[in-house]
RNA sequence: GGGCCCAUAGCUUAGCCUGGAUGGAGCGCCCGGCUGAUAACCGGGAGGUCAUGUGUUCGAAUCACAUUGGGCCCA
């Protein structure tokens, strides 16, 4: 059964109601049970952190899982779609803070209480997991929202135990002493996914280090005067060539050693006039040589055989004094450099990114905040050379915006170097789409990558499973169960912390107490574990057994050096290969201007907001089709009302369609394409050629995951095959009513039928909410669309030849169009002859098949073919087409002006039922007062007249009665229409 | 500074892999027409040094190299 759709596309109101018939229908569970036989897909979703909304990019990300898995289904395999949340972390911590109006770690294990705190994040995670949940409802994605994996969840962190402790047994976890990017008000160790950065101005400053027993100083250049009392070298490149220059100027002289490149930057940055080389040497030899630190230190600074003194570095580079200020327990480079000469980092630096006690000239104050008295301090004691400011880009916390530092702290470590070369071979064995992203840009990240830093001093997050001794015995607890041989275990307790810190074990080495350390881990740690953990492994086996390893992931290309890579370690850790078989990489959603869309900025578009507007069909379909999915797309503000535009011209020809074959009752079961084939016309072989054409195309672009081309291809065929040319073709057949035409109009039928049933099924990936509405207005048999078989293309209804033909009638028809356009003839005006002279005799026979098609939509009253060479008579001229030229009569003869009259009067009427509001079946009495001359040429015309504007009488008369009257002025000639309706 | 990607009309883009005659389309703009599904549609018009430069070639939007600008990731 047909049922007529609702005249307007009100998409919003109209995917409500689709998505209350599938809730009520039990639709997603029912479909998936429905594929549940098929083969198993193991489609693993990447979980967007917790913030409550979903922007732009979430909706494109979710858009593109769900055409894939929807299309997978229809596929008859039975895809696993568990949605997923990264819901520990900083950014809820900082969030919880703000609303709990603390501002330190002190307060909050002092305040507050640590078990408080992590409750309340709990809470406020699940909270956001919820609203998130429904506006990925309202976009219209089909996952198991039921049954999300959830980072917090026991099972999960037991998962991530396990790997760690998998790390552990194989030797690649570590502790280690690190200078660390930090965050001094969120007290914590940050990753450098963490790190924001933008412009900030600081000091820059030119500092002496005089040369012990020598009258000389070295130069050295700092933005971080904070860190100078912890200096403990200064590095040169030992093949750079440095000098002794002597500096004079009006206020005096001095001696410096310099990068003998830069001696004359130096004096200009000095106030100096002139310079003097007195010695060069090789940085090489310049090694060993002691100096005067800037600062008296006490006991907190460990002496050794290379503190003070030159040392080299091959990051040395040739700018600025050539002489590089070390503290390696401020700098990772520093860092490194004081190890390879047995110096022990001085880090007199609190978590909370304030001096200590080892400086007690600053003790208690935060450490960018002495720069002013340090440089008092050089200034006083004759260290200064040169003071200034420089803007250059500085890091800040992404979640609290404060600048980082350096520290040396205790930090926990995956050492991914090992593991480098099988993560290699890995990504080659996996598919990217493109290509290049694993190629190049995974590969490129892998072989760059260092060891992992997993910690962080934290609340809210996995707690690390490693307990120790203060003997040095570790043990990595890789199983919830393990926990029940420590004390302070309680049956089903929260894994959380402060709970599982009264978790203690005893030492199996010295019988005295482990404890846990206190770190949390770093989130991206969560959700690298994500395709075993959402199954709980190895505590529960069967389902990871029958899904893992992935077959299916795709994010934004940001995941490079995130979950992608996450994922990749974690899994060569735990199983010696990757988990996934399959990844793609989609891009970014920008503002208008190809910015970034932030808060900040004040760019940001929402989700919602266009879905209220044209609703979530439009918007996905704007998503995908305007570029390919791994490009970045600029988002434009008319994007998704021009998607909307094809969605509406689909529904168009959906209500054109179901308004008459509802009148008609037709029966779509009724018919076959074998019962119906000796009806179809020519054109209705064209139509079901181009279906199949789309359909091709279609699943050729899923299969690529070139989305924008199904979205391209899908357009094109509803625009330019469906609306704007099968439909204009088959209305006349559609308005008949006699007898003889039933089955020509049901062959129409059929064929248009067919199209729209087709094109909902083949945009019922992407476009879920109006494939639905159509489906189930026009007979779908299944509960819901998303249940039917993707359909199969059938070769044997391609008809290229056709096709062609049917090209060069719509290239002749355009022709003939733009011919009239400049003769003034209207279309409604037959044309009394039109030549066809194409370039060889096969073109005048592929214009033949579609004769008809031309006569009609040229309004053409006879069509001759011409051989090659041939010239009509009468002057005509030759006009070009595609394949040959063609000649047009423009000649009016009677029978033409009446017909042509005809037509103009019928349009008229037709306007005023319109105007009327009439129903389309309803009749009419209608009056028409015209010229003596234009009433004789109508007459001949009067039943045809009749017959298209449904009149029980057409009556010439000077005085046209009816509801309603009008006079209109055709081609300067003034006709009155009285339309009155009429009895059935 | 490095890796990857991108650059075609006011905006969004096709064509590029596999070189070939006037570089297609949509939105917007201007003019004209049409309208028993269509807040639709049809015809005409304005609007492009195909980012720039150099090279390869008989021929370059297309291939190569360099530069500039944008995006992501890093240093």
């Amino acid at each position: 059964m047909i049922k007529q759709v609702r005249a307007d596309y009100n998409a919003p109101e109209i995917e409500r109601g689709v998505q209350q018939l599938w809730k009520e229908t039990n639709a997603y569970e029912k479909t998936k049970e429905y594929r549940s036989g098929g083969e198993d897909f193991y489609f693993c979703d990447g979980p967007p952190y917790t913030t409550g909304k979903i922007h732009l990019g979430t909706a494109m990300n979710k858009t593109v899982k769900d055409i894939m898995i929807r299309y997978w289904r229809m596929n008859g395999l039975n895809v696993r779609d568990q949605p997923g949340f990264d819901m520990h972390g900083l950014p809820i911590e900082v969030q919880v803070e703000k609303k709990m109006g603390v501002h330190s770690k002190k307060e909050i294990e002092e305040n507050v209480g640590i078990d408080k705190f992590v409750s309340t994040c709990q809470k406020y995670a699940l909270d956001l997991r919820a609203s998130m949940t429904e506006e990925f409802k309202q976009l219209g994605v089909w996952m198991d929202w039921d049954n999300p994996y959830q980072t917090l969840k026991t099972e999960y962190i037991e998962s991530a135990w396990w790997t760690l402790s998998r790390a552990y047994d194989r030797g690649l976890l570590e502790d280690a002493d690190r200078v660390v990017t930090w965050c001094p008000r969120c007290e914590t160790a940050l990753a450098e996914a963490e790190i924001e950065y933008w412009d900030e101005s600081d000091p820059s400053i030119i500092v002496r280090m005089p040369v012990a027993e020598q009258d000389c100083s070295l130069l050295i250049w700092t933005t971080t005067p904070w860190t100078l009392p912890s200096n403990m070298a200064v590095a040169v490149h030992p093949d750079y060539d440095y000098a002794k220059v002597r500096m004079k100027g009006e206020a005096g002289s001095e001696d410096v050693i310099v990068l003998e490149s830069q001696a004359e930057y130096v004096m200009v940055q000095g106030g100096y006039s002139e310079f003097e080389i007195l010695e060069r040497m090789k940085g090489k030899s310049l090694e060993g040589l002691s100096y005067i630190p800037p600062f008296e230190i006490g006991e907190g600074l460990k002496r050794s055989e290379w503190v003070h003194k030159v040392v080299t570095a091959q990051y040395v580079e040739k700018d600025n004094t050539g002489l590089v200020h070390t503290a390696p327990g401020f700098g990772p480079d520093d860092y490194d450099t004081g190890k390879r000469y047995g110096i022990t980092p001085f880090c007199p630096v609190g978590e909370d990114g304030r001096f200590n006690g080892d400086f007690p000239q600053m003790a208690g104050r935060k450490v960018r905040g002495v720069n002013d008295d340090v440089i008092k301090h050089l200034s006083e004691n004759g260290r200064l050379f040169q003071s200034g400011r420089l803007m250059h880009r500085y890091g800040h916390c992404w979640r609290c915006k404060s600048p980082i530092i350096y520290r040396d702290t205790r930090q926990w470590f995956l050492d991914v170097p090992k593991l480098k070369s099988k993560m290699l071979s890995e990504i080659d064995e996996a598919k990217w789409v493109p290509s290049w992203a694993g190629e190049s840009r995974e590969r490129n990240w892998v072989e760059g990558a260092r060891s992992w830093c997993i910690s962080r001093q934290r609340y809210w997050g996995i707690p690390m499973p490693v307990w120790e001794c203060g003997c040095g015995e570790k043990r990595v607890v890789g199983q919830y169960s393990e926990l029940k041989d420590g004390k302070g275990y309680t049956e089903g307790m929260d894994t959380h912390r402060p709970w599982i810190d009264n978790v203690t074990f005893e030492c199996p080495k010295c019988g005295k107490t482990m404890r846990r350390v206190p770190d949390v881990l770093d989130v991206w740690f969560d959700s690298g574990v994500a395709s075993w953990a959402q199954f709980g492994y190895p505590a529960k086996k069967e389902e990871f057994e029958k899904w893992w390893p992935v077959d299916f992931i795709v994010e934004a290309h940001d995941q490079t050096r995130g979950w992608f890579y996450s994922q990749l370690g974690a899994g060569v850790i735990s199983f010696d290969r990757a988990p996934y078989d399959e990844v793609m990489m989609h891009g970014w959603v920008l503002d208008p201007k190809g910015q970034k869309m932030s808060k900040s900025k004040g760019n940001v578009i929402e989700p919602l907001e266009i879905i209220d507007q044209v609703g979530a069909d439009s918007l996905r379909l704007y998503l995908i089709k305007s570029n390919a999915p791994w490009e970045d797309t600029s988002f434009q503000k008319d994007g998704p009302k021009n998607a909307r535009k094809i969605l509406n011209t689909y529904w168009n020809v959906v209500n054109f369609a179901s308004t008459y074959m509802n009148l008609d009752g037709y029966e779509p079961e009724k018919y076959t394409l074998d019962s119906i084939r000796g009806n179809l016309r020519h054109e209705d072989l064209w139509m079901l050629s181009r279906t199949e054409h789309m359909k091709r195309d279609v699943t050729e672009g899923l299969e690529a995951r070139e989305l924008h081309k199904v979205a391209r291809s899908l357009e094109d065929y509803i625009m330019e095959g469906l609306s704007r040319w099968y439909v204009r073709l088959v209305r006349d057949r559609t308005w008949t009513e006699d007898e003889d035409s039933e089955k020509d109009k049901n062959a129409s039928y059929f064929t248009l039928h067919y199209a729209i049933m087709s094109a909902a099924i083949a945009m019922a990936p992407i476009a879920p909410h109006i494939s639905e509405e159509v489906y189930q207005h026009m007979g779908g048999t299944k509960l819901t669309v998303h249940m039917e078989d993707w359909p199969v293309f059938d070769g044997s209804l391609i008809d290229e030849k056709l096709e062609h033909s049917m090209a060069l009638i719509q290239n002749i028809v355009e022709i003939i169009a733009s011919e009239r356009a400049k003769m003034g003839s209207k279309l409604r005006w037959p044309l009394l002859g039109v030549h066809i002279r194409g370039k060889d005799a096969d073109v005048n026979g592929s214009v033949g098949i579609f004769g008809g098609v031309l006569a009609q939509q040229a309004n053409i009253k006879n069509i001759g073919y011409l051989a090659e060479e041939e010239v009509p008579g009468s002057g005509m001229t030759a006009v070009p087409f595609n394949e040959g030229d063609l000649f047009i009569d423009f000649s009016v003869t009677p029978e033409i002006e009446a017909e042509g009259y005809a037509r103009e009067l019928i349009r008229r009427i037709q306007q005023m039922r319109k105007d009327m509001k009439l129903n389309v079946e309803q009749f009419i009495n209608c009056d028409v007062k015209a010229e003596p001359r234009l009433v004789d040429l109508l007459s001949s015309w009067r039943d045809h007249i009749s017959g298209e504007v449904r009149a029980r009488n057409l009556t010439f008369t000077d005085s046209p009665g009816g509801d309603e009257v009008k006079t209109w002025d055709v081609t300067g000639e003034d006709i009155v229409i009285g339309i009155a309706a009429a009895e059935p």
